[in-house]
RNA sequence: GCCGCGAUGGCGGAAUUGGCAUACGCGCUGGUCUCAAAAACCAGUCCCGUUUAACGGGAUGAGGGUUCGACUCCCUCUCGCGGCACCA
């Protein structure tokens, strides 16, 4: 029967095969080279969506690439468990968390089954099993010791839908990453992780992943973390006994500064605001704003502090305002201003009519001032003895003085912030800390762990953690002093759970500890990771340092948790992502129904490489839909043919073989190298094509390739691979097969067709024998009648011959 | 504003990294088969000129440059996408 007739049946039939002989689950063999390769794990929504659908595949050719060359594969899966999502589930439909939850993974995993992936099932993890969350717990306590954790009253961000903190991460231009509500800023006591203290390594870590993430990835990174070398300067405060401190990139512009700017949540506003009316009035009208409004503020304001400060490079007696262009979250809170060279100071100094005074000049052009600030390096002027240097020797000489006289010190500083934890939500990781009247802030001891999620919770959605009223879960008793205690009531962002699960993969069900340092060093680390960009600065950053901190632990070898990276890009309909809310979706489900999961993994691979935008098309889809009932039809017909007698031509022969190995080369190549599936399936539809019209289908040579390109096609189609695979009378299964060599002997055909240009432009083609000597070539072509029409009334001038690939004949007019 | 990425037929996309632009697929046009349709198969399909072939000319967002030769390298600009955003 025809594969179109049958192909739900035998798509199932295939599943279950490669299921019940246990073809993808690894073990360890130290004598093999092993490939872990890793994708994103789903959050268990209730459905897959064709993003989904796309991650997975790609992971399988990759996985099944290497599997075939001889690799220990380790594909493995799980679920993403905790999460917001769930909780909203239980406040709308009146069921608990866990219960949703876990139906959602039986109704994916099933999808997931029915996409013919080659997962290592036997591993699968999902992070709301107590299993798995202890481990997150034991890792807290392993931080809390080393002093990685701490608890600190702050402003936070807070998303007024969710209702609950985010981390700064999870704020995207001002907005919740998640549902897209407008981003709050309230004071809280909340849990932080010091991943600040990583921040120079995560820098450092780049120079082993590059070439092996994308570039993009890696700018985005080192963006976010924001590192900048400057100088930290003391200015001392005229009539009081205290100094401020300021980071600055220029200290070449020190004589420059004509005040000093200090945030309005900085200490010595709050001394001043005690004395001053004009300062306090102040403060209080800028608080009354909502943050969101303050940041969006166009026109930056300030007020006099009634202070002078002396700026140490020439013991000028400069002012000092409180400003609201001055934030305190970066550097030290305060800034020294020079507004001739710096736009911002430049707009507030004309507003306050403070002096603008010139330090730098450009080397050539002309300066943009008295018009804005002229901001670019230059030369040092009215800098007194440093005078005539540039911004560059500047910048070192002033901080070396500086630092002579203890004014100063030259400084890093990092836009990175440390990663709030703390959720007021019920689904997730509770924090393994109890709170005793007598001694304090206390973590669980690692033999109470893990401290269980309880089950019988009032779900409100509302602000605070619904954990604050389980009661008997609450109240609890201190194993230092044995009086009351109370627990911590916040869970942990579910980031935290996607840090390490990786790891955890490889040893899913170890009870002592989070994983088994023998099994890891053999796997980890993640050889192939795949997963969307916009994990760029969340997940790909928090797993980075998660990593980084087991190393420190001694419990991983490796000092990065990924070695290559490919991030996809989205799946649209009508040019934008498909979206519930917009309705432009498209399901798995019903395209896998109407033409089977091969046509929609191959129609995925095939329309655009893996890392693009990939545009949903019906018409495209009937496309792929039509090429695998070609293949169907054509192995049909060469077992049809498989017994005739062939009096084959030699010349075509060779020709196909050379072809085909060329082609081969190029799958290899095109796989290997950049992920370019779409051209390995264009390059499967030219080998089909040429079989198409091979005089001899069905001799030996053709057999030997169709079978090839069966084992190759099972990277995209495994399921018709294994139909036909078996038809040809194999028994194993093709994903075990071997991935087929190209012979580069065969590719070499004796002859080569080279193009003749004249001028650089194409006037004729010549096919010669390769090799041919320049001169020889030369009297060939020119005696040519196009090639002689063409340089007619000119002067040839000369010859350029790249051997076997071109000539080109370059000619002046007579 | 700063940083990064991109722009190739009617469409998705190729092009050995400076060497025959448009592979492969979709769509479209014509044909074969059929009472008819669908499916399948065959042929054609960047644009302009020409009576067909042959041929000639022009095209990789725009303009300039380097080169025997540029989709590819350099400069200027336009548009689109993404990230960050008063980061001192």
């Amino acid at each position: 029967m025809a594969w179109q007739e049958e192909f739900k049946e035998k798509e199932l039939y295939w599943q279950e095969f490669w299921e019940k002989e246990k073809i993808f689950k690894p073990t360890i063999r130290p004598d093999k080279k092993k490939f872990y390769c890793l994708v994103m794990f789903p959050y268990p929504s209730g459905k897959i969506h064709m993003g989904h659908v796309r991650n997975y595949v790609i992971g399988d050719v990759i996985a099944s690439y290497w599997r075939m060359k001889g690799y220990n594969v380790f594909h493995p899966i799980g679920w993403d468990a905790f999460g917001l999502p769930a909780e909203n589930a239980a406040i709308k439909h009146n069921v608990h968390p866990e219960k949703w939850t876990k139906e959602n993974i039986e109704n994916m995993r099933m999808q997931l089954k029915h996409l013919g992936i080659s997962y290592c099932w036997e591993n699968e993890i999902a992070t709301c099993d107590p299993e798995y969350y202890k481990w997150n717990q034991w890792f807290f306590i392993k931080m809390y010791e080393r002093g990685l954790v701490y608890k600190k009253k702050s402003l936070v961000n807070w998303c007024p839908k969710c209702e609950t903190v985010l981390a700064n991460e999870q704020v995207q231009q001002g907005i919740c990453w998640r549902c897209e509500s407008e981003v709050e800023q309230k004071e809280l006591d909340q849990w932080f992780i010091k991943i600040t203290n990583y921040a120079e390594r995560l820098l450092e870590g780049h120079n082993l992943l590059k070439d092996f993430w994308p570039e993009e990835v890696l700018v985005m990174q080192k963006n976010w973390i924001g590192k900048s070398e400057g100088t930290e300067i003391k200015f001392k405060v005229l009539d009081l006994n205290l100094q401020i401190e300021v980071f600055t990139t220029r200290a070449d512009t020190l004589f420059g500064a004509t005040f000093l700017a200090v945030a309005v949540e900085h200490q010595f506003t709050k001394f001043v605001a005690e004395k001053n009316q004009n300062v306090s009035s102040y403060i209080e009208k800028i608080f009354k704003k909502p943050l969101q409004e303050r940041k969006l503020a166009k026109e930056k304001t300030g007020v006099f502090s009634g202070y002078y400060a002396i700026n140490p490079i020439n013991e000028e007696k400069i002012p000092i305002y409180i400003a609201d262009y001055v934030l305190m979250e970066y550097g030290t809170g305060a800034i020294m201003c020079v507004p001739a060279h710096d736009q911002r100071d430049f707009e507030f100094a004309k507003q306050y009519n403070i002096p603008i005074r010139e330090v730098i000049k450009p080397v050539f052009g002309e300066t943009t001032l008295p018009y804005s600030a002229y901001e670019p390096d230059g030369i040092m002027i009215n800098s007194d003895k440093f005078s005539g240097l540039t911004s560059q020797q500047g910048r070192e000489k002033v901080t070396e003085y500086l630092q002579s006289k203890n004014f100063g010190n030259k400084k890093f500083y990092y836009k990175l912030k440390d990663w709030l934890i703390s959720r007021q939500r019920y689904w997730g990781t509770p924090i393994p800390v109890i709170y005793c009247d007598n001694c304090g802030i206390l973590p669980v001891e690692e033999k109470d762990l893990p401290v269980m999620l309880p089950k019988n919770v009032d779900i409100t959605g509302k602000g605070e953690s619904p954990l604050k009223y389980v009661e008997d879960w609450v109240n609890t008793k201190c194993y230092k002093c044995g009086s009351k205690a109370k627990r911590e009531t916040d869970t942990m962002d579910t980031f935290v759970d996607s840090s390490w699960y990786y790891a955890r993969y490889c040893d899913p069900k170890n009870t002592y500890f989070p994983f088994d340092k023998k099994i890891t060093d053999y796997w980890l680390p993640v050889d192939q990771y795949i997963g969307g960009i916009e994990h760029a600065c969340m997940h790909l950053i928090y797993s980075r340092f998660w990593h980084k901190f087991m190393y420190d632990l001694g419990l991983v070898n490796s000092e990065e948790p990924f070695s290559r990276l490919l991030t996809q890009g989205m799946v649209t309909l009508g040019g934008s992502a498909m979206s519930k809310s917009k309705g432009n979706i498209v399901e798995p489900e019903k395209i896998i129904s109407k033409y089977g999961t091969d046509t929609t993994r191959l129609f995925i691979l095939f329309a655009a490489p893996p890392q693009k935008q990939l545009e949903w098309s019906d018409a495209a889809v009937e496309g792929c839909w039509r090429f695998i009932n070609r293949v169907d039809k054509l192995i049909e017909k060469v077992i049809n043919k498989k017994n005739i007698f062939f009096n084959v031509d030699e010349k075509e022969k060779i020709k196909l073989l050379s072809k085909y190995h060329k082609l081969l080369k190029e799958i290899t190549e095109d796989i290997e190298k950049e992920y370019q599936f779409n051209t390995a399936i264009a390059k499967c539809m030219e080998i089909t094509n040429s079989l198409y019209s091979y005089s001899y289908l069905g001799d030996e040579t053709s057999l030997q390739i169709i079978k090839e390109l069966v084992v190759v096609l099972s990277l995209f189609i495994p399921h018709l691979a294994e139909e036909l695979w078996h038809k040809l009378g194999e028994k194993e299964s093709v994903r075990l097969a071997k991935f087929p060599k190209y012979k580069e002997e065969l590719i070499n055909e004796d002859t080569v067709d080279i193009p003749v240009q004249v001028n650089g432009k194409l006037k004729y083609v010549v096919r010669v024998q390769k090799g041919l000597e320049d001169e020889d070539l030369k009297d060939k072509i020119i005696k040519e009648q196009k090639v002689l029409t063409a340089i007619k009334d000119c002067e040839i001038e000369r010859w350029v011959i790249i051997k076997d690939k071109l000539v080109n004949i370059v000619t002046k007019k007579l």
